[in-house]
RNA sequence: GGUCCCAUCGUCUAGCCCGGUCUAGGACACGAGCUUUUCAAGCUCGGUACGCGGGUUCGAAUCCCGCUGGGACCA
């Protein structure tokens, strides 16, 4: 064996993490609702802090003046605390470290740039865009990387003197020595870079306005930041940023960049593939632990078959190593399938205990009747009946309610109008159908007050109706009775919303309108 | 154009580091059937994937090289 001819070391053993020091931020401009993307950077850095009980930092680059809103900083803060992604340090809530915003933080930024250029690691750059854009294009013909030629690099002092009387604009640039770098990327492993690709780069417009890489490696570093996990649209920045710390001889953190959030065409999911912010969602109806499970799941596996998680089971169950290294697509389906599963949930929790009906539950619903009627199609709300069911009526803002969830679910707020022909099943007559209603009212009125709900009512209905031999001679009459329509929840769904005494009435009115109806072997379907 | 990243069912993914147990597993979606009090749900079954080409090897989804494809960034 020839000793120099040994294969590089391939694998990368990440430093450890040590639980307790761990900081790590995300960075969100302003100048838009909060993405999906930055949904589940926020994610996976929350994952990350608590895992290893460290400290999760939101900080807001709004040094964008032109692009940067305050309402989208309030959408961010709402999005993310929706989500339940709550922060330690951080806008609205400080720390030790605050200011954290950017815009806030600018006299911060004087001091370094100022040491730069003092250590003359910096220097001015008075090239116009115009020059600029002439020797980009002379570089992409050529098919060379488009950096900077360095001509002001050797400037005198004198002759920036001069450009700087007349009044020349000029920005700042950053002397980068040519080498070749490797980084660890913590869901990636090594990547490595040739500088001199990079040219000297733009660090700041004046000696108070940094350009985004510097601003963000100041504020890491001010902030003590240990950790960056961040999308992979940001790889090409990390050795930039690399390049500002070493010249600043300060500590980088450690980088791990996790794939993008793709749309159908497998580009950056952005507003043109429809949904791309939280709150779209939270406007479609979706529960916030739907979308966290999901947000999860896309990029990350647990390495196991589960698919249903909470927050805490994804704190528990959280790695670096199940990160994904391709993008995946953003794809709605099975967000659907996710938000069923939570809406189970949320009816089991509920249902344990009436009272308290989640404020997401509510919401979730309203939206529901929003959506169908957005869509035109009314049997959209009738696919989700059984959930709708849960509502405590009540509770529910009943101007909010429009017209299709009236004629569908209007049975809920008042005696149902039953047309006696409805009540039939099959070649049952009428004195079948007295029969079997005056059988299940029977039933029912056993069933102590304090007792009735859903669980125990299903259980005395269906034990009832088992002994015929088709369910359907109980269950048929009583939904009528109690709903007055074809297409229903299940009558034990509807009985025990309406409460039992209501439930009796309807039942009784059920038969008194048989009996004046009395039409006979009027079979149905 | 340059640089970097990536590549398993339609989609999200397991497996790859430590080659055989992979006729490639799970989930969503889809199709069929069952059950059924409508819708929904449930249950059962089913189809569909290792981008291509070389190499290494008795053996490659797994290791190496090349190509192709996709993406991101640079303006």
């Amino acid at each position: 064996m020839i000793p120099h001819l040994t294969q590089p070391q391939k694998i990368f053993i990440p430093p450890p993490i040590l639980p307790g020091k761990i900081r790590v931020r995300i960075a969100p401009s302003p100048t838009g609702a909060l993405h999906l993307g930055t949904a589940r950077s926020a994610l996976f850095n929350y994952l990350f802090a608590k895992k290893y009980q460290g400290v999760f930092i939101l900080r807001i680059e709004d040094t964008d003046v032109e692009r940067s809103d305050p309402k989208f900083e309030k959408d961010i803060v709402e999005g993310l605390q929706w989500l339940g992604l709550g922060w330690d340090e951080g806008v609205r809530i400080g720390g030790e470290y605050a200011p954290y915003r950017q815009s806030e933080r600018i006299y911060i930024y004087t001091k370094y740039l100022d040491r730069l250029l003092k250590e003359e690691k910096a220097y001015w750059c008075f090239c116009t865009p115009n020059e600029l854009a002439k020797e980009r294009l002379k570089q992409k013909k050529a098919g060379l990387a488009i950096r900077y030629s360095r001509k002001c690099a050797v400037l005198s002092s004198a002759e920036i003197k001069k450009h700087r009387s007349e009044g020349k604009s000029s920005i700042l640039r950053l002397r980068i020595p040519d080498k070749e770098t490797t980084f660890y990327d913590l869901i990636r492993g090594p990547i490595t870079f040739h500088t001199n690709l990079l040219g000297d780069i733009a660090i700041a417009k004046n000696i108070s306005t940094p350009l985004y890489n510097f601003a963000a490696v100041i504020d890491d570093y001010e902030m003590a930041i240990t950790h960056i996990l961040r999308g992979e649209d940001h790889i090409a920045n990390t050795p930039k940023q690399i390049a500002i710390a070493e010249a600043l001889e300060i500590q980088s953190p450690q980088f791990g960049h996790f794939p993008l959030i793709l749309g159908k065409d497998r580009t950056k999911l952005s507003k043109r593939h429809g949904a791309a912010s939280v709150q779209d969602l939270r406007n479609l109806g979706y529960l916030p632990e739907a979308v966290i499970n999901f947000l999860a799941l896309l990029g990350w596996n647990p390495k196991d078959n589960r698919e249903i998680f909470s927050l805490d089971e994804l704190i528990e169950a959280f790695s670096l190593e199940g990160i994904q290294h391709g993008g995946a697509i953003w794809g709605q389906e099975k967000l659907d399938w996710f938000n069923t599963q939570f809406m189970r949930h949320s009816e089991k929790r509920w249902l344990n205990d009436r009272k308290s009906l989640p404020n997401e539950l509510i919401e979730y619903m309203t939206s529901l009747v929003k959506k169908a009627v957005v869509k035109e199609d009314p049997t959209f709300i009738r696919k989700r009946c059984s959930d709708i069911v849960y509502l405590v009526l009540e509770r529910l803002p009943l101007s909010n309610l429009e017209k299709d969830f009236m004629s569908e679910f209007g049975f809920f707020f008042g005696l149902p109008q039953i047309k006696s022909e409805l009540l039939f099943w099959k070649n049952m007559n009428v004195a079948d159908i007295r029969q079997a209603l005056k059988d299940i009212f029977i039933i029912l009125e056993k069933i102590p007050a304090e007792e009735w709900e859903i669980k125990i009512i299903r259980k005395m209905i269906f034990h009832h109706a088992e002994k015929t031999n088709d369910r359907g001679r109980i269950l048929w009459p009583l939904r009528i009775a109690l709903s007055g329509q074809q297409k229903s929840p299940g009558p034990h769904e509807i009985a025990s919303i309406l409460g039992k005494e209501e439930t009796l009435t309807r039942i009784k009115k059920a038969i008194t309108v048989l009996k004046e109806n009395g039409k006979n072997e009027k079979p149905m379907r």
